[in-house]
RNA sequence: GCGAGAGUAGUGUAGUGGUUAUCACCGAGCGUUGCCAACGCUUGAACCCGGGUUCGAGUCCCGGCUCUCGCACCA
């Protein structure tokens, strides 16, 4: 099995290279830390990553995929909480000129100075004195605000409108709720997906794929409601996962207990994880290597209630490359607070609850006149008032005396039905790193061994993510050999959703040994008695067993 | 962002101021070869970018970019 190692990586990162499976971008003006090109042979492995995820989720039978624009309003993340959290206030040492993060040098008087203004930030500094962790000394220069979200403008010039690029896919589905609650007919629970680039300006990108600056990401939100308690089926996953959790830490239990046990806090929560797993192994990572971490409650996002990752080990140690999160009511009821718009559903009670109402109002068409500005709250407080009340009354409304006499107030006595209630949908996000996960299953799938005495590279990717399908090798390119492997690479390139390549050059050996390098699955060799019989030999990458079949019979 | 090291064909590398920049793999063409990186011939391809020092810079100096490592940061 694969052994990681600093030499292993070099060697991968040296072919993937070489081979144009991914790539430095604009490495011909230079290059930009946090930016890779998925080469010829990456391209087409990123979009059939995008398409199973695609359609691992939609056999939920309740998810629509939809797409939202990359470019978002200020408004938007600053709703969300974005503008907040993906801002660090920075403070220099005058002295030894270490930065720190402004907040944490005075968290332990003001916990909460994460949410804290500039101005407060700065006048709390400038109070507290805070000795630099780096030298002790307690000089500061100014705070500096630094957002890792891109900011661009939405037009141009004065009318311009401040925005940023997403730094999630999230927001979309969230500011899109109503026309996804009217298409699934106002029934939860249901669920969005979107796949599309994410973008956060990160101070130092590391590590090659695992921490860009531009990043493909699918994100599932999955409304649900939160009195309802959902049951899942568990019984598929009889295995038992690997689970670090925050009060437990390192067990290994099913799904299902997790679940029962209440270490995972939702059964939504746990059904994703069984699904993520699935998914995650269906592209090539090696089960083995997979886990389960919760965050601790102090890590967690702003708005999530309980959160797993799932990490998977390899070349770069254990990486985040799959986030789940119950985020609660968080977002929708955000957004319903910066627009006034609902983002709720309706929750039929199962018998209407009657309300009697017996009590008193006003008469406005004499109090208004009466009692003017006044007249708005002198309503609430007579509305207050039990029905045994009697008039006239003295009352003082904002420091004002007034006296209500009887012809300003009407009885009501009224039976009131209600038949159910708006309420904010929970949410359940299962949000993946596609960029961390390709990585991933290239790295679990470059096999380093030998043949005869020679080293040799096998790159067993899952047929479902391969780039080519299928390679088509003549023996020699000559007495109609080429032809016919011509002809037969042409038809196969007729079929859609099929990617087939003809190689033609170097010996018959160097060319499976190509094939093997980028993890094409099957190599069909054409020689004299295809000429004769129609037939070709088909060659299996991991076994490099081969065997006969006729060029109709093939199953391209 | 700070500190240290590095950057030479597609990949991996040699090269301590002085000829046409080394070697291997690699790619392409031709020949040979009856199925797993064979062989022969031919051929392709590089000093990260920009300034400076010098008669002369891949080599020394400065700045930028990128990579690696450590620190900091990390929904």
């Amino acid at each position: 099995m694969e052994e990681f190692s600093g030499d292993r990586l070099n060697r991968l990162t040296g072919m993937l290279k070489r081979r144009g499976v991914l790539l430095p971008a604009f490495e011909i003006h230079g290059g930009v830390a946090g930016l890779y090109d998925y080469g010829p042979v990456g391209g087409r492995i990123r979009n059939k990553v995008n398409q199973s995820w695609l359609n691992h989720w939609l056999t939920l039978g309740n998810i629509v995929e939809i797409s939202s624009p990359t470019i978002t309003p200020y408004s938007v993340l600053d709703a969300s909480g974005h503008v907040g959290e993906f801002s660090d206030y920075i403070i220099q040492c005058n002295d030894c000129e270490e930065a720190s993060r402004a907040d944490h040098l005075v968290e332990d008087v003001y916990p909460n100075a994460d949410s804290f203004s500039f101005e407060k930030l700065t006048k709390v500094i400038s109070e507290l004195k805070p000795i630099c962790p780096a030298c002790g000394s307690s000089s500061w220069g100014n705070i500096k605000s630094q957002n890792l979200m891109f900011s661009t403008n939405i037009g141009n010039g004065l009318s311009g409108r401040k925005g940023f690029l997403r730094p999630e896919t999230a927001q979309g589905m969230f500011t899109s709720f109503t026309s996804i609650y009217r298409h699934f007919r106002e029934r939860l629970p249901f669920g969005a997906v979107q796949v599309g680039k994410g973008y956060r300006n990160e101070i130092s990108p590391r590590q090659g794929m695992i921490r860009l600056r531009e990043f493909n990401m699918a994100e599932l939100e999955y409304f649900i409601d939160p009195a309802v308690n959902y049951e899942h089926d568990f019984s598929i996953w009889e295995d038992k996962f690997t689970l670090i959790s925050e009060d437990e830490g390192e067990i290994d239990l099913t799904l299902k207990d997790a679940v029962q046990t209440g270490i995972i806090k939702h059964p939504t929560v746990g059904y994703f994880m069984g699904m993520t797993f699935d998914f995650v192994r269906e592209i090539g990572i090696n089960p083995i290597h997979i886990r389960f971490r919760q965050h601790e409650s102090n890590e967690m996002a702003h708005y999530a209630l309980d959160c797993w990752d799932l990490e998977v080990f390899g070349s770069f140690g254990w990486v985040e490359c799959v986030g789940l999160a119950h985020r609660g009511c968080y977002d929708l009821e955000a957004h319903e607070k910066a627009t006034g718009e609902r983002l709720r559903s309706w929750r039929s009670f199962d018998k209407p609850k009657i309300v009697n109402i017996d009590g008193w109002t006003i008469d406005s068409s004499t109090v208004g006149p009466t009692f003017k500005s006044l007249a708005g709250n002198i309503k609430e407080e007579i509305e207050k008032l039990s029905a045994e009340s009697t008039f006239p009354m003295d009352l003082v409304i904002d420091g004002n005396a007034v006296t209500i006499e009887e012809k300003h107030v009407k009885r009501i006595q009224i039976e009131q039905k209600i038949s159910g209630e708006w309420f904010i949908p929970h949410v359940v996000e299962p949000a993946f790193g596609i960029d961390r996960l390709i990585w991933h299953a290239l790295d679990h799938s470059y096999t380093e061994t030998e043949k005869s005495g020679e080293d040799y590279t096998i790159l067993s990717l899952p047929k479902a993510i391969s780039s080519i399908d299928v390679t088509i090798l003549p023996l020699f390119e000559k007495d109609g050999i080429d032809t016919l492997a011509k002809k037969l690479h042409i038809t196969l390139c007729k079929n859609r959703n099929l990617v087939a390549n003809y190689d033609g050059s170097g010996s018959i050996g160097r060319r499976y040994a190509r094939a093997d390098e980028i993890g094409v699955p099957y190599c069909l060799t054409v020689d004299y008695d295809s000429l004769n019989d129609n037939t070709v030999t088909i060659r299996d990458r991991d076994t490099g067993n081969q065997k006969r079949v006729k060029i109709e019979d093939l199953e391209f």
